[in-house]
DNA sequence: CACCGGAACTTTGTATACACTGAGGTGGAT
DNA sequence: ATCCACCTCAGTGTATACAAAGTTCCGGTG
C-alpha cells in the first residue's frame, strides 16, 4: 500500500472516529512523525481530506478537522433527503424487485439484531449499508452514487453525537424495510415519500436525544 | 499566489474550457515543465482535480482527464435535477422575495441579451449565474451549495458538446424567469416543478442537437 | 502600563534528488 | 517465426533539504 493511501486511510478513520476530534491541528511534521511517512505523503492525504470536507484549512495557516456538531444536522439531512429520495425513486422504477424483496424480508426481521450483546450495532449498521448499496447499485447512477458516497462520511460522523436507543433502531429497521418494499413493488412516490418519512424521523430523534457529553 | 493553486486553477480551466480533452494524459514532468513549477505543486494539483472528478487515475500509473460524453448526460442530469429541485424548493421558503422579483424582471428580458454580437453567451451565463447564487444564498446549507458547486463544474464541460441555438437559449431564459417566479411567491411546489421542466427540456435540447465535431 | 516593532522560531510551501515499479522493447531459445 | 525472459527506461512515489511566510514573544518607547 502506497504511504499516502495509508496516510489518508489512516487520518480518515481517526476524523470519523473522533479518535480526532473536530477543530484539531493537524499539522504535517507531527502526522508525519506519528505516521512514520514523510511529509510528502501526508500533504497529498491532507488534501485529499479537505477536499471530502472533513478536513479545512485553518486561517491562513495549517489545517484542522473540520467542525460537525447539532448545528449542521438540519443541513446535512436536507441534502441527504434530496439525494435519497431522489435515488430511491429512480431504485424503485429500476431495481430487481427479488433483490428488494429479499431485503424487506432481512430487515423487517432486523429486530432480533438489536440486542444488548452488540452494543455497537454492527450487524444493523451493515444491514442498513447493504440497503444503501442495492440502492446505489439499482440506480446506476455514478454522479448520484459518488454525491451519496461523499454525504454519508459526514452522516457516519454525526452519528457519535447522538445515544441510539434499541427502541428507535428497531423503528429505523422497519422504515427500511418499508422503503425495500416500495421499491420491491416498482412504486417510486412511496418510496420517496417513505424515504422522506424515515429521514425526518431520523433527523427528530437525533436533535430530541442529545449524547451525554 | 500560491504555485499549487496557480497549477491547479490552470489545469481546472483547461479541462473546463476543452483545451484539455477527456483521455488526455496528466504527466507531471510534463506539466512541471509547461507551468514553470516543480512537480510538487503539480501532484497537489491533481489530486485536487481528482477529488473533483476531473481527473482520473489511468489504470495502475498516471492520471488523466476524465471523460464526458452525452452518454453521461442522464445521470448527470439525474443529480442535478435531485439538488436543484430541493434547492428552488427550499429557497421558496426562505428567500428573500423582493430579491427573486427582481431576478424575475431581468431574466423575462434575458431575450435582448441573447445576439449575435456575443458568441460566448457571456451575458446570458452570467443571469443564469446570479439565479443560482441567490438561489444558494437563500437556501443558506453549506453542504448542499458545495454538491451544487461541484456538479456545476462538469455542467460547464458539457455545455461545449452541444451547439447553443439563440431560441433554445431564450426558451431557457423564460424558464429561469419562471422558477424566480414562483421562488419570489413563495410557492415551493411551482419551484421544484418549473425546476424539473426546465432540466427536462435543457436535458432533451442537449441531447437532440448534438455540436458537429 | 499599554502598545507597537522587530527578531527568532515554528510551520508550511517548493524544489530536487533518489527509489521503485510497471511498460515496452530486444535478444535468445525453441 | 514465435514466444518468453530479461533488461532498459520512462515516469511515478517518497524523502529531504531549502525557502518563505506567519506567529509569538520580548524589549523598547510613548
Amino acid at each position: 500500500m502506497r504511504a499516502s493511501e495509508k496516510a489518508y486511510t489512516t487520518l480518515r478513520n481517526d476524523i470519523i472516529h473522533w479518535r480526532l476530534a473536530p477543530g484539531a491541528v493537524l499539522a504535517e511534521v507531527e502526522l508525519s512523525e506519528r505516521l512514520g511517512v514523510s511529509r510528502t505523503p501526508i500533504r497529498e492525504a491532507l488534501a485529499k481530506l479537505s477536499a471530502e470536507g472533513l478536513a479545512e484549512p485553518q486561517s491562513g495557516r495549517g489545517m484542522v478537522v473540520s467542525e460537525i456538531s447539532l448545528d449542521h444536522l438540519e443541513e446535512l439531512f436536507e441534502l441527504r433527503s434530496a439525494l435519497e429520495c431522489r435515488a430511491a425513486e429512480l431504485a424503485a422504477r429500476r431495481g430487481d424487485p427479488a433483490v428488494f424483496h429479499a431485503l424487506h424480508r432481512e430487515l423487517s426481521n432486523a429486530g432480533e439484531l438489536i440486542t444488548d450483546d452488540d452494543p455497537t450495532r454492527h450487524d444493523y449498521y451493515r444491514l442498513a449499508g447493504d440497503l444503501d448499496v442495492a440502492v446505489d447499485a439499482a440506480v446506476g447512477n455514478h454522479y448520484l452514487s459518488q454525491a451519496l458516497k461523499s454525504l454519508r462520511v459526514h452522516l457516519v460522523r454525526v452519528r457519535r453525537l447522538s445515544k441510539d436507543n434499541p427502541a428507535r433502531l428497531r423503528d429505523a429497521a422497519r422504515e427500511h424495510a418499508a422503503i425495500a418494499l416500495a421499491i420491491a413493488n416498482g412504486n417510486p412516490a412511496v418510496a420517496s415519500a417513505a424515504t422522506t418519512v424515515h429521514l425526518d424521523n431520523s433527523l427528530r430523534h437525533l436533535l430530541g436525544s442529545r449524547a451525554t457529553p
